[in-house]
Formats: structure tokens, C-alpha cells, sequence
DNA sequence: CGTCGCATTGATATCGCTCAAATCCGGTGG
DNA sequence: CCACCGGATTTGAGCGATATCAATGCGACG
């Protein structure tokens, strides 16, 4: 969702790979050639600190670029790794950049979808600075909904989710679980809906 | 820092106006037809939550764009307040998008300020995402390194930085006392300077 | 069948939040 | 010059939410 690609981008200026589930695609500090589109499976951008504790900067779908900034900075700033067998469009940094020079419209749309991965960004920000975990819990559902009702998609496993939320699994499944006993969360096939929520005021 | 402006930009597009300390410069939900650059003062644009309780989406500097998601969406998503007396230039969006259309330096540069602005942002998500207060100071200090090292100049109150790195001021102040007494820190004129990293393992 | 990772729940410790109070500091008005 | 005021800063005490450690069940996969 995050990024349509523009029409014939991918299969004008990109290589196609494969990556099996653990694979690194690249890795911090590396030289920055190339910017990502991901076809198919899910990407997780890491950044490791240093007691080795690694932090979820981003968690890439389907449909959605990765590493735009290698057109402006030399090196990447994260690791990125595949959490599921991907497939991914590789485009060349410098063809991408003369493309952008070269055509507005294209421009316009990589611009969009710029924008639109800084507006998620803040979105996390927001989500990350409330206090505590079911309004954490409460924003995503609200932020991302989808249909009529406030509700999210499970992609992956509830351990990532509670990685993106900055919470611990134990955190989130007891979080989940109080919310279902009060009434506020319904569970059903991998989807979370937000049935009412309390204290509105 | 996060954005120079391309040159002629301000002076060709914009309108100046100014606002006093407090004063709100646009609301959430409102029509969005501007980009902001901010010449003097800082700018704090925040989301309010249901139970009225703010949160600050970023601080904007002087020399640095906000609003900049108006060229690509009809409404603003959060609110704009002068933290102190300021001075902005105001980009009437529609002309800023033919600019963009006409002008492909000028299209590069800007998309340059987007993506450094979702850097910044990310890093503001990895800072959020560690989990006590000491590793998101040192976090702060050392990406936002200006000179040989790591340190920080404190740009508006405690109470405020607090708020960004998720804290309350109370704990905000023990943990920068606690690093004194440490020694990892030290307090000197409005700067934070990180002395050395314990454990840096 | 054994292993591995995810999901789930329990027990406990700890860190940060909340409420509270004292001090400092700049500005303002008498 | 001084008294006063509001906001920032600082420190204390106690509580509660979340992290941490631990154990179990379960499904996938070889």
C-alpha cells in the first residue's frame, strides 16, 4: 500500500531477486547502490545497537519500496532482512535518479510516495509516544484501519507486531488478551477489530 | 538543518508572516494550502489524543520546512503552534507542485529535504523504541552529534525534549542527574556532552 | 519423533509515572 | 528596589504498568 509503483518502473529499470527467509539483503554501512521494491513476502529493516539489541526501524510489505534514501546518502542506515522467501525489483540507484531528472510526472509520484512513508513514520512516533499499551494497541487499529470498522490485518507474527508497537510479546499477548475480556478487541483469523472504545472523552 | 532551502524558493514563493509566541498557525483537519518554511523561532506541531492528552509529532527549527505533506493531501494531519515569536514563509502549495513539475533541480532538492526528514523521523522511532530512559539520551546525543563529540544543544526546555524522547520531565531530570553522577554526561551552557558510553559492549 | 519457534500464562522485579513540594529565574508592576 | 507571579527545574515517596525470567502447549518441518 505504502507504494504503487509507478507503471513500467519495475520493469524498466529493475533487476528481479530472490531471497530466502533469514537472507540479508544488505546490510549497514554498505555502499548504497541500489533501492528496493518488494514484490512479494515481507522485509524487516533492523538497525542493532549496542548491546546488541536490534530495533524494527520498518517492516516492508508487498507492494512497497525499501532503502529510497540510497538516493541521497552513500551507505545504508539498516540492515535489511528477509523475514519470509522474497522476491524483490532492484533498481539502480543513478538510473532511477536520471529518471527522476528526466520525467516529471515520475518525479511527482516518487515524491508521493515519499511523503506518504514520512506521514506513516510520524504516525509510529505518535504510537510510540503514548504511555501505555492498549492505547498503543488502540492508535494502530485506529491509524491503519481498513474497512468500516477500526480493525488491522496480522502480516507476520504478533512478536514483530509487538516489536513495531516498542512493546515485549509477554506485553502485547496480555494486553490482546485483557482487551478481548473487556470487550474492546475482537480476535478472528488473524484480524484485530476494535469493537468500542471506552472512554472516548 | 533538516532543510536548506533551494535558492530563490523563499523569496519567489513565498509570503512572510509572522506569528507570536502561542499563537497556532494552522489546525488539524484544516484545508491544507500551505508549506511552511520556518525563518526564525520554532514551530511544534502536535496531535491531540482522545483523552486530551498531546503529542509532539516534531519540533521544527529554524531553516527547516514543515507541512510539507500538503502538496500531496487535502488536509493538514496535525497542529501547528509558535513556541516562540516566529517567522515563516508560506508556500502556496498548488505553485510549489508546478514548481516541482518544472524545475527538475529543484525537484531533486526537495525530494532530497523529504527523505532526510524521514530519516530523521526513523530515528526518532529507534530512539522511542528502546525501553529505558538512559539508552534514548545516549541515543539522542550520539545521532544527533554535532562536533567531535557526541552532545546535544539543548534548543527550547527540558519539559519539551522530554516529551520527544517520550518521557516526563521528572524522569527526564533524574536520569540527566544520574548520568552526572555517572559521569557519562555533563551539563554545560544548554549543551548535553556525553562523556563516555559504560558498557558500550 | 525431535526440534524449533511462536503463542500463552504465571511470578516477580524494576523502572518510569503520578502526585507533591521546594527552589530558581525572568519578567512585571508597584 | 522589592514583592510577586508563572513557568521551568529539581527532588521525594509510592504505586503500578511493563520488563524479565520461567514454564507449557502447539504446529511446522525435517
Amino acid at each position: 500500500m505504502n507504494g504503487v509503483a509507478p507503471p513500467g518502473l519495475v520493469e524498466s529499470l529493475a533487476s528481479r531477486r530472490a531471497y530466502v527467509k533469514g537472507d540479508e539483503i544488505f546490510r549497514a554501512n554498505a555502499e548504497a547502490r541500489h533501492v528496493f521494491y518488494l514484490v512479494r513476502g515481507r522485509v524487516v529493516l533492523r538497525r542493532y545497537g549496542r548491546g546488541g539489541e536490534d530495533v524494527v526501524i520498518h517492516a516492508a510489505q508487498a507492494g512497497e519500496f525499501f532503502a529510497e534514501a540510497s538516493l541521497h546518502s552513500g551507505r545504508y542506515h539498516c540492515t535489511a532482512m528477509a523475514a519470509t522467501d522474497v522476491e524483490v525489483a532492484c533498481l539502480d540507484a543513478s538510473a532511477l535518479a536520471s529518471k527522476l531528472r528526466s520525467d516529471p510526472d515520475f518525479a511527482m509520484a516518487w515524491l508521493a510516495i515519499v511523503s506518504r512513508q514520512l506521514r506513516g513514520a510520524r504516525a509510529r512516533i505518535e504510537r510510540l509516544s503514548l504511555r501505555n499499551a492498549a492505547d498503543r494497541v488502540r492508535h494502530l487499529l485506529i491509524t491503519e484501519a481498513q474497512g468500516d470498522r477500526p480493525s488491522y490485518a496480522l502480516r507476520g507474527t504478533l512478536r514483530e507486531l509487538a516489536g513495531e508497537l516498542g512493546l515485549t510479546h509477554e506485553t502485547l499477548y496480555r494486553t490482546l488478551a485483557a482487551m478481548e475480556r473487556d470487550g474492546t478487541l475482537m480476535r478472528r483469523d488473524g484480524m484485530l477489530v476494535l469493537l468500542r472504545s471506552p472512554a472516548l472523552g
